[in-house]
DNA sequence: CGGTATCGGGATAACGTTATCTCAATCGGC
DNA sequence: GCCGATTGAGATAACGTTATCCCGATACCG
């Protein structure tokens, strides 16, 4: 018994099935699916039992190539498997916006991010989204000339003039020292990632301004390289021990912010520590940690709202925003320094 | 000064153009783009120089549309900003089938899971990965009906017989249970979520099944409901207090662990703990948190390959796989019952 | 009552691909 | 040197939408 005899077998019912099931013109249906005004009653009631009894679908596929536009917004970010907090901001705006964000994850890897982002430029995204790896991103320039609209976040594009949303990392650092000093420190060490990840960089950078600031050089207080955690140890060792030991750290993300919790949970109990990025886990330790915190929700709704804005006029001049970070005062930052 | 005359303006160049570039049909430049061997060495150099100069890049919408299936996979998930290891399986799964995993959150609310899972059947997508929420999923039956391709990941879609992949959280909760009364314990407690949630029921009935098997009854060993800081810290104050308390606590997700670690933080130290769930601050603790892990890359490499096997042959019949779980002993649940 | 707005709805042509079919040209075998 | 097989490449028709025209019917105005 076949239940559905109207629809071609084995296929998705179509427009062209509506139309003969309800007796009407192809173009009719289309105008009922688009709630088109001029259509008389008896027809439009006439259609809809017609989609109904044959649980018609529309195609988004004929529809966005007919259209030209996808109300589609690619998120090309570096793991979805990770905590990816501006993530939830950005699926918010945009549904707000009637789009749809899908994501897919880098890895931080040159390939995979080439791959994500031209797979979705071929399937025509009306806007990506894109936390860039380090390296050289040529691959976009023909994209960008061919009118794709693309903001990046956390990180700017190297070599590319494409709008972008960063965090203000100089003012984070430079909070977190102050407040350190503040509570009377005087050697403050920083444990950072490696240079050449752009965010990692300017943190350093700020830092060592902020050394010099003080009037001390002290190359020694300063420890960037890669995450790994013989380094990160290493490290904090070579900065707490010797004739001048550091009495506070700050730590230049949420992961050296945990390697750092390990190793003082061994080795020492009274060192200060401003941790960078905010967690789940801060409030977790004894005492919480202090953090500089960026501000996801507006991260997000600023992308959001930059994208749009390309889109809707491709010739905007590119904007590089930078959003303000808080210091969250918890009890790590706020202890004294140890007397020597 | 136009730098490419040869594509109509405001336009992105389509085969169409590339052809007329090369001076060849346009057939000729599909078959080049699709690498079929029955072009001339000759041909294919000036349809490839023409697509360079042109900068043409392949329009995947009218190609998923022509070609019926769009080798693209959705993932609708609860939270793409937080913890979601699966899902990073599920990507190096697909991503090694050739298929592309663009991801959305549903953010367990049943409006937004719903709409997702529609843009996705809309876009045609070969198939999805859901993580259903507890709701109702009437509305995939016609979807279901129509030839869509879904496997659940974590809990199983209420009431409908699709494929799903599931963690053996009996078997999780019986290791845990056990692993503690071999380390001396008899009184053991469980803090679990909402039983709402298939997991937390699961996992809940698992639990009152051990204490049956154990002998006792007490009911007020077993505290769920929903994750707020105020009810876990009072289902902990009740089972640690009173004549008999608990010298053990299982937590049933990796949230309470970190709540039910924050009180103990507080409040006791010398109570045995086992978590459900591995999460990153599980070895930031002291001791480190022993836990009951799930295998997220066998649980992602399971979805995806239970997947294409459904879209391969939509007649495949429903299976469900339970996909075991470890304990990853650390030291929080080998510490001896505190003497009463 | 004739002519022209007005409105509802149908035919048909895109959108940018790929597949089918056809045909011209080349090659080998006897 | 002729014929069938093989190969290379073009014309054309889908795929499932929406947009542009156009036409027939009713309503309205002079």
């Amino acid at each position: 018994m076949q239940e559905k005899p109207r629809t071609r077998k084995g296929r998705r019912p179509t427009m062209v099935d509506v139309a003969r099931e309800a007796g009407v013109a192809l173009r009719t249906v289309s105008r009922v699916v688009n709630d088109d005004a001029t259509v008389g009653a008896e027809l439009v009631e006439r259609v809809r039992s017609a989609i109904a009894a044959l649980d018609y679908r529309p195609d988004e596929r004929a529809r966005h190539l007919r259209l030209g536009v996808t109300g589609t917004l690619g998120a090309a970010v570096r793991q979805l498997s990770h905590v990816n907090p501006v993530l939830r901001a950005v699926e918010r705006a945009a549904r707000a916006a009637g789009l749809m964000v899908l994501a897919a994850s880098t890895e931080d890897d040159e390939k995979i991010e080439r791959h994500v982002v031209e797979s979705m430029c071929r399937r025509r995204f009306d806007g990506i989204l894109l936390e860039p790896i380090g390296a050289d991103h040529g691959y976009l320039v023909p994209e960008l000339a061919a009118g794709l609209s693309l903001v990046a976040v956390d990180r700017p594009v190297l070599g590319l003039e494409v709008d972008c949303v960063l965090s203000d990392n100089v003012a984070g650092i430079e909070t977190a020292f102050a407040h350190l000093v503040a509570h009377g420190h005087r050697r403050i060490a920083y444990i950072g990632d490696d240079e050449r990840i752009y965010t990692a960089q300017e943190r350093a950078t700020a830092f060592r301004a902020c050394l010099r600031a003080q009037g001390g050089a002290a190359d020694a207080m300063i420890h960037t390289g890669p995450i790994q955690r013989e380094r990160i140890h290493h490290a904090l060792e070579s900065a707490l021990s010797g004739p001048d030991p550091a009495t506070a750290v700050i730590t230049g993300n949420a992961t050296l912010s945990v390697e750092t919790v390990r190793w003082f949970r061994d080795h020492a109990d009274d060192v200060a520590i401003v941790g960078f990025d905010d967690s789940e886990l801060a409030t977790l330790l004894r005492p919480d940690l202090t953090v500089v915190a960026q501000d996801d929700a507006a991260i997000g709704d600023t992308a959001i709202t930059m994208l749009r804005t390309r889109i809707a006029d491709p010739a905007t001049p590119v904007r590089k925003v930078t959003v303000p970070v808080t210091l969250q005062a918890r009890g790590s930052g706020e202890t004294p320094p140890k007397r020597t």
